[in-house]
DNA sequence: GTTAGTGCAAACCTTTTGCAGCTCT
DNA sequence: AGAGCTGCAAAAGGTTTGCACTAAC
């Protein structure tokens, strides 16, 4: 079940809690993933066959506008969709492998001190932030070094390892 | 005119620097502002009536795999397409606010902070980051709270200042 | 019973692709 | 000369809209 949060949040504005509402609600914050439109939809799909892409959007929308998801790009990989996650985590940053596609979650005091001072040196109301890093991660980057490598060879060098 | 380093950074690659490369060079790094794809078309077509917008998306996609453009999505005011800037500067936050639509851009430590903490937290290479804050700017903030009251109190409270 | 919300189809906006012809180097 | 680049047309991907019907309150 979804957090009553979202639910009582949504519920105090006299926005009505329809079947296709709760479905959605409940696959966006019960899964601990980035989920985008489509996966959204899939999966919703699973458990009301009838629920349509365009309901998916929006709710989204909706959602977006009342504050109560966050809406990522995860540096475009994998696509010019973009990806939800409730709001329920205090701010963070999003850390994405361009290659592998991993994404890694960043809490800490630069993002507190980065809000206080565009707060401060520019008197601005700040809604929404969004960090995200793009590069590669522990694991690709020996991977990557060593297909940057075949790359200059040519093929040569994984045939050349065989003999 | 463009700066040298970006045409002299594709000189060396060996891409060609057509007619049509080196006014959209000089348009992006030219202007001050961010500009879309659709915005850099419409200025190119003045200078050369027949470049095409597959040719805008196409050198932008070149240049920003070569890092030397930067992608930002400026919290998607004004729509869903991209803006563009040169990797000339040092690295900075964006700051939007989304009822004006102005932006500013923030440079300071906490954001070189958070680029070593990430590198060293998780052995992260990174190659781009981005950093978006979207909310009211201080001119705006007073004009939102208004506008609100308005809102509340129907068309009266307009109104009854007039008489 | 009302009014908000849904499904369907169709449109929309931004970006990409295939291909024939042109142009930098 | 020849690979690389452009323009054109067409398609693709992601998202929004108009409208009649349905369901939450």
């Amino acid at each position: 079940m979804a957090q009553a949060g979202i639910k009582d949040s949504l519920r105090e504005r006299g926005v009505r809690l329809t079947r296709q509402r709760k479905i959605l609600l409940d696959l966006i914050d019960g899964s601990g993933v980035h989920l985008d439109a489509e996966q959204l939809y899939q999966l919703a799909k699973e458990k009301d066959p009838k629920l349509n892409r365009v309901t998916v959007y929006r709710t989204l929308k909706l959602l977006k506008q009342g504050g109560l998801v966050d809406e990522l790009d995860l540096m475009h990989y994998g696509g010019d969709q973009h990806y939800y996650e409730t709001r329920l985590k205090q701010e963070h940053a999003h850390i994405i492998c361009l290659r592998c596609g991993k994404v890694e979650e960043f809490f800490g005091e630069p993002l507190h001190r980065l809000r206080k001072q565009v707060e401060s040196h520019f008197g601005f109301q700040i809604l929404i932030t969004r960090t995200e890093i793009g590069g590669y991660c522990s694991h690709c980057q020996v991977l990557r070094a060593r297909e940057l490598v075949e790359v200059r060879d040519g093929d040569h060098s994984s045939r050349a390892r065989k003999s």
